[in-house]
DNA sequence: CCAGGCGCTGAAATCGGTTTCTGTCCCGGG
DNA sequence: CCCGGGACAGAAACCGATTTCAGCGCCTGG
């Protein structure tokens, strides 16, 4: 026996395949008993739609898309993706939606997937992470015909795309106030790669805020991986005079904190440590890592919700979600006296 | 202007849509010249199949599934999925199949995302991981019209389907033989969850093989999460007078150093650590994690090679990957001497 | 008592490829 | 010169759900 298909519940229901349609999608013309018999029915012979079909009659695939442009081996380290990815499932499963994954190792074969993906019709929408500046994905997502998409971050950064963004100024701020209030007077910065918009909005912040407060401050470009994170610590504390770094990300933090060990720099009692993007990593570190945390399962939700209304044909609008808070722990303390 | 259908490109080449599609699907029926004719006026058409109407016709969706039922926190420091991701994706990417992923709460869920892919025909086949004793999964997945699908997993776990493993208990016996080299005589670990196969297989070969070597075994149930690690290496470090300890993931052997700093036992000189599951973290801590390392991202591409072919007809077979292999690093030396 | 609306039927078109069937034309070998 | 076969045309069915349309009972309000 073949595959159950409306014909066979309209057979067993003695409707029509239209009633059982009408039926199933829950749009009026038909009464709430049979509309109820029949889903009944379907329940019983185990229907569920054949996605093709509904896709190729309909506009709609009920999935959505999501490319990561990063090397394999950075992704090992990037405890974000999965939790954000996590995130955006919860919102998706709630309405029978699928996510579509893939991860490339650049730009390139993201714009190839892409454009495989709408021509194919292969997904509603796309959530974009990690813009750049200039960034050439964005030629493709906007325009008349073009995917709708949200992009995760700053709204400058989105060409004018629906953007969920967290206010990381805000949040850097917020840490350099915090390091000067503990009483830290050069503070260093390892940043993230050039080519992300984000690492720019941070860089700024940073360096204003320490401006703004007379602070001195060390800056070293990194690019999320450890042995980054762990150059530019020894780098900054041989050369920069600081008591106190943040870091881009959690990865480059615990990287910093195994750098200072092996000098023999004590933390926090010689230098404090701040990473970006909270996790469990940095609870299990010692000492604790103190870290700008922030619910990334729930930006996840938040960008799949915004989704969700892009796809409905809602206009671009920007949403700023929490700002990362800082997590204090054993990381960080006031600067040993001079 | 609509879509690029078939019938556009038959026109445009002054054939019929028989042909068109006999050319762009390389079967008989078709001249040379006229097949690259027709290719080459795709080509400019910007022409891809809709993904929709041809899985509706033929039986192919070119979309493999993987569900992972884990809490969105867990995944966070998982970093073994992210790369194992990536790994299949390789290979999916070169025969232009797209990866479906669902991250569900539990296992109910999973079944339930199996059942409907199922249903909707959404997928061609699926990668199961974390195989349990007994697993629900596997009466989903066996039988005639059941998917196909590839256990990650040994294969006594497997239920007769295709399994893809690493030789966990081998792994584990190199681990033990290495610390017994050293010298420890008092050997810990701290498990998996006891619902995943793996754990026993493991959990066996360790009690095994440090009998075989009179040495004395501790053992404490983790969960992989951080605080299990930390809990389960201060209780160790207490009562269990071992010198040595393995853990069953990096998040927990992270933690557990973490753990054996802050009751000021020292790695290695007190007590040596060991970490399944090789990440970049393991090389951030201070000292250096000691980790059976594995190529994650190969395991992934070699599970979506046999996936192919157990999609393609092949009957269900078992294929090892190669044995995680001891890297040592920092946290391991011999015991102090008494 | 009749108009009008509801709840359906049954048939058909549609989405875009795939596949099959009948039939025509042309080319080369015997 | 004739026959066989390859290379197509053209038409059609098919996959399974959605949607439309004409039409027919039945019930109800006025």
């Amino acid at each position: 026996m073949g595959r159950i298909t409306i014909a066979d519940i309209a057979r067993r229901a003695g409707v029509s395949t239209a009633a059982v349609s009408y039926a199933l999608n829950g749009r009026p013309g038909v009464s709430d008993a049979t509309r109820e018999h029949v889903l009944q029915i379907a329940a019983d012979l185990g229907w569920a739609p054949s996605s093709a079909a509904r896709s190729l009659s309909g506009a709609h695939t009920e999935t959505v898309g999501l490319v990561l442009a990063r090397a394999p081996e950075t992704l090992g380290f990037e405890s974000f993706y999965m939790q954000f990815v996590a995130g955006i499932e919860s919102v998706l499963s709630e309405r029978d939606y699928g996510l579509l994954l893939q991860v490339v190792p650049d730009i390139d074969a993201e714009l190839r997937a892409y454009r495989k993906w709408r021509a194919a019709r292969r997904v509603d929408g796309v959530v974009m992470v990690d813009p750049r500046v200039p960034d050439p994905r964005l030629d493709l997502l906007v325009g008349p015909d073009a995917l709708p998409a949200v992009v995760v971050g700053d709204p400058s950064l989105s060409g004018g795309l629906t953007s969920v963004y967290t206010d990381d100024a805000a949040a850097m701020r917020s840490c350099v106030e915090y390091l000067a209030g503990l009483g830290h007077t050069a503070v260093g910065h390892v940043t993230g790669t050039p080519e992300f918009g984000h690492t720019h909005i941070r860089d700024e912040a940073f360096a204003r805020e320490a401006a703004a407060r007379s602070l001195t401050a060390g800056v070293r470009r990194g690019d999320y991986t450890p042995d980054a994170g762990a150059a530019a610590t020894r780098d900054l504390l041989r050369q920069g005079g600081v008591t106190a770094i943040v870091y881009d990300n959690d990865a480059m933090a615990l990287a910093g904190l195994g750098a200072a060990h092996e000098a023999g720099v004590r933390v926090p009692d010689d230098v404090s440590l701040v990473a970006w993007d909270d996790s469990p990593v940095c609870r299990a570190a010692y000492p604790q890592l103190t870290a700008l945390s922030h619910d990334v399962a729930g930006y996840g939700a938040h960008v799949a919700r915004r989704l969700f209304e892009s796809m409905a044909g809602d206009p671009p609008a920007s949403y700023r979600d929490s700002t990362p808070e800082l997590q204090v722990r054993g990381s960080t303390a006031p600067p040993a006296a001079p």
